[in-house]
Order: C-alpha cells, then structure tokens, then sequence
RNA sequence: GGCCCCGUUGUGUAGCGGCCUAGCACGCCGCCCUCUCAAGGCGGUAGCGGGGGUUCGAAUCCCCUCGGGGCUACCA
C-alpha cells in the first residue's frame, strides 16, 4: 500500500504522509509503531511526513488528536446529522444476536436512542452511563463513488455507524476524514476491504462540507488458500521475516510491485522504483487480490544478488550473518577471507542467508573438517588412486592459483590416470571441502592455500585408507 | 443470511471484438555448456470457472450460474 502511495506521491510531486492511526486503546501494542517505522525505513520507502519527522500538520498520531476532532462532532450533532446513543455493549451484542438469529435482511443498530434526551433513555433497558455519538444516516446516502483502480463502485448501505467512542477517542471513521481534510491529503490510497466503509467517510465529507479525496482501493493479499493473508497462515506476513531469511529490500519491493501492478517492462519482471514511478497510472493497478507466493521472490532476489558488486555483496552478507548472529565476533582476517571468497557463490545465492554457510569449509579448521559420508560413500573405487595423484601433482606446483592449479589436476587425473574431468576432480572436492557440491574447487584451494589442501588431501586419504 | 468486490496455465500477469492455433516472467521438465552446484543458452509442459446469448467473428460485450474474497464492531 504504502509502495504504491509513495509511487503516487513521486511520480506527481507530492508527499507521503505517514499517520499513526491509533485510536483503539484496546488493541494499542506500544513496539508496533516502531515496527512500522523499521519496516518502512528498510524497504526504502521514506516518508515526507510523520510522527518522527513531523511536518507542517503535526500531531500526526491520532491519539494525540482528541481535541481536534471533537468540534467536528459537536458541530455533527448541532446539524442533526450525529446523536447520542447510551446502549450498552450487552444490548448491542443482543441486538446483533436477534437480527442473526433471525436471518433478517436488516443488520445494524435500531436508533433506540435516536431523539431521547438521557433521562429518557435512561428508563429503557440496556442503559450505559457514557454515550457514544453515532451517524445518522439518510435514506438516500450517497452508495457509489469513482474509484481511481476500479472506476465506478457500489458499496453496501451503512448503519447508524459510531463516530465517537464512549472513551472519547474518535473512530476510524470520523478521525481519518478529518485528518485526511486538515492535513490536504488528496488521495487515499487503503486496501479493499474499506470499500463498504467508503459511504460513511463520503457522508461525513458531505455534512462537514468538504471537498472529497480520490480513493484508491488495492487489492488485498492472499494466503495460498486464498483467504486474506494473516500471519497465522503466513510468516511472510511480518516483514521482518524477509529481513531473517536474508531477503534484499530492493527485490522485496520488487516483488511487492508486481504483485499489484503489470512488469514495467517486456520480457522481465525487473524493475527498479524509479522505472515504477515513471509508468505509474492507477488504471494499471489489479483489481484481483495476488496470491503471495515466494518462488518469484527468491528468483528475484537471486538476480539482485548477481546484479550487486561483489563489494557490496560482501558488505551485505556481513551485516546480515553479524546482525542474525549467523556469524560470531569475525577476526579481520576473517572478514578479508570473506570478501575473497564472494565471488566464488555470489551467482549461487538466492539468500544473503546461504553465504556463510556455502563458504563454511573455508572457515573452518583443518583437522575440524568433517567429510559427509554419503558423498564419502559415493567416492568410488578411483578415489585413493586420484588423491594420491593429486597430493603428488599439488606438491611440486611452482606457482599456486586457480589456474596452476587446475592445470596441474588435469594433467595428473584426466590426462594421467584417464578419469573424465567430471569424475576426476570429486574426490578432491570432497577432501578440500567436505562436499560433492561446493563452490568452484581451485578457487578454493587458492584461498585455503597449498598448505591446508595438501593436509585435507592426506586427511581424506587416510579416511579411504582406514 | 444481507450487501459489495473479484475470476486468463502451478504462481504473478499481458490482452479492452478480428493481430490469440492466447504473449511474457517465475516454477517445473528436457537438452547444451561445465570441476560439482549454480549462472547462462536452447526447447518443452500447462490457462480464458461453467452455461446461455449478442455478433460474420468473443478471453474481450450482455444475462444467469458457480467459485473465491471482503464488509456486516464503541477494530483498523
């Protein structure tokens, strides 16, 4: 939502407000507006006003808000267009009860209170000491509106909905027409299931006599299942999940685009925010609620990974195995190894989160150095012969890089003993790095160095000897 | 239950009455390249929810139906 609010913003030169809509003290979780800050901030999308930052219409919370908002009702009430209403919880509950019960066709309060004084009200059943103040909405409210994403829409008929709660905070309602008015929001971009809400903001628009936003209504996510994407069913649903999984926020957003709006260009589904900004119309949004599915997600982070200098790759995979405690206190040395080694698995990852892992056998000790015994099983009858070849070759090398020593090897193994390349150099890996798949072998033993190969070849050879 | 929104391959989409024997991306399968795994190259698999219309012609327009989702709170 936000992704496409500030896409909006960018591409016509506005500013993105961000407002912290907090008006149920009973579901007010204090870390959560952290979260959405840390969240935002990492995704790079960066608000041009906020509770943080502030801006010319501050406060930008609305529980700091109160005063501003009770004016509007009192004027609502002077008008005849908002009433008290003393119906207790219980009476609602009931109410709301009997119309199920009843399969009826009409829901939502019965304006029992409409037009009692207190003292009236108060002789019935089901009285609250403490009012609310509810709409009290026409026959002919207006039900449809223009949709910037779907054009004409029709929405369901409110009831007497409440504006003002018994503990003085506003609803949603009536706090986000009001702020959206003060603040000169012009366009409100939210998810598709305020639509049937809309006739309520547009009724209040119409009674406090202002001029009206343009709505834009997204799709809303979905669970594999199809149903409305929760964080029960869905981890992905907390963005910090991408963070540990070693997702980058760059595909993040990406894919996030994608997932409500057509590739910005052909043949790829590659696009960078700025190219978004730049094609952005709203009739290009999809109406249809996308299915969150992460195979697109790991292609395209695996393709921004590639697209990263191998610096910079290196810089993100420290942070994140630091930051994820993947990775414990490096040494310098250890770090510059690191930085070396990049390049050998940065178009073998998909998540930042695979790095440390990939290269672990570079980090580790010789003697420490475990050989995984199905690869073990798998070495083959030619496996003693080839390491001792190997041993021979390596010992003599002048030089020792990559190149050496893939030549060396070749003339040993597939040369000298007649074993086709892709078997001959199996055992080798299997003794330098513990694995029948790592990364590029002679790159490898050009880090470890001639030492610490010769002591992983000889240590496999007494494993095949025993 | 009522009201509203939506319905193209497994997933995300293009398509706006003939250019559609339905295109693209990811996935999946196969081949090539290759020191393993990747990456890369080439090829393949699979879809207009269903039924009626309208029309010379429908994925595209209309109606019905089915399916999915949302709302129906002193939650947002």
């Amino acid at each position: 939502m936000s992704l496409f609010n500030l896409a909006y913003a960018r591409a016509t030169g506005g500013a993105f407000v961000l407002r912290i809509e907090d008006t149920d003290r009973a579901r007010y979780v204090e870390t959560s507006e952290q979260q959405i800050y840390d969240t935002l901030s990492w995704l790079g999308l960066q608000w041009d006003e906020g509770p943080d930052r502030g801006g010319p219409y501050a406060p930008y919370r609305q529980s700091e808000r109160l005063e501003t908002y009770r004016p509007f009702v009192e004027r609502l009430i002077e008008a005849g267009h908002a009433y008290y209403c003393w119906c207790s919880t219980d009476r609602l509950a009931e109410l709301r009860a009997q119309q199920q019960a009843d399969k009826s066709a009409v829901t939502g309060y019965d304006r029992l209170c409409h037009g009692l004084t207190r003292e009236q009200r108060a002789a019935l059943p089901g009285f609250s000491e403490t009012p609310v103040v509810r709409m009290l909405v026409p026959e002919d409210p207006p039900l449809s509106f223009t949709d910037l994403i779907r054009g004409e829409v029709n929405a369901p008929r409110p009831d007497d909905q409440v504006i003002l709660k018994a503990d003085g905070f506003p609803t949603y309602h009536l706090a986000v027409v009001v702020d959206d008015h003060l603040m000169g929001i012009t366009h409100v971009v939210r998810g598709e299931e305020w639509i049937s809400s809309t006739p309520k903001h547009l009724l209040l628009y119409r009674w406090l006599g202002w001029e009206e936003p343009a709505f834009a209504h997204m799709p809303l996510l979905r669970n594999t299942d199809k149903s409305k994407i929760s964080k029960r069913k869905n981890p992905a649903a907390r963005l910090t999940w991408f963070v540990e999984q070693g997702y980058l926020p760059e595909a993040l957003r990406n894919f996030l685009q994608l997932l409500a709006y057509p590739p910005v260009h052909e043949g790829t589904d590659v696009a960078s925010f700025d190219d978004f900004v730049a094609s952005f119309e709203w009739e290009k949004v999809n109406t249809t609620g996308p299915i969150f599915d992460l195979t697109k997600l790991n292609s395209l982070n695996g393709e921004y990974i590639r697209a990263l200098s191998a610096t910079e790759l290196a810089d993100r995979v420290i942070e994140y195995a630091v930051c994820e405690g993947q990775w414990s206190d490096p040494s310098a040395g250890q770090v510059e190894l690191l930085r070396q080694a990049i390049p050998l698995v940065q178009e073998r990852l998909v998540l930042l989160s695979e790095a440390v892992p990939k290269l672990a056998y570079l980090f580790t000790a010789d003697a420490e150095l475990t050989i995984d015994p199905d690869a073990l099983a798998k070495a083959g009858p030619d496996a003693a012969a080839v390491v001792a070849a190997a041993t021979t070759a390596l010992t003599d090398l002048g030089e020792w890089n990559h190149e050496t020593i893939q030549a060396a090897l070749r003339a040993a193994l597939v040369e000298g003993l007649g074993i086709k390349p892709k078997f001959a150099f199996g055992p080798v890996r299997l003794a330098v790095t513990g694995s029948n798949v790592s990364p590029p072998l002679f790159e490898s033993m050009e880090l470890l160095g001639r030492e610490s190969s010769l002591t992983r070849l000889a240590a496999l050879a007494g494993v095949l000897a025993g």
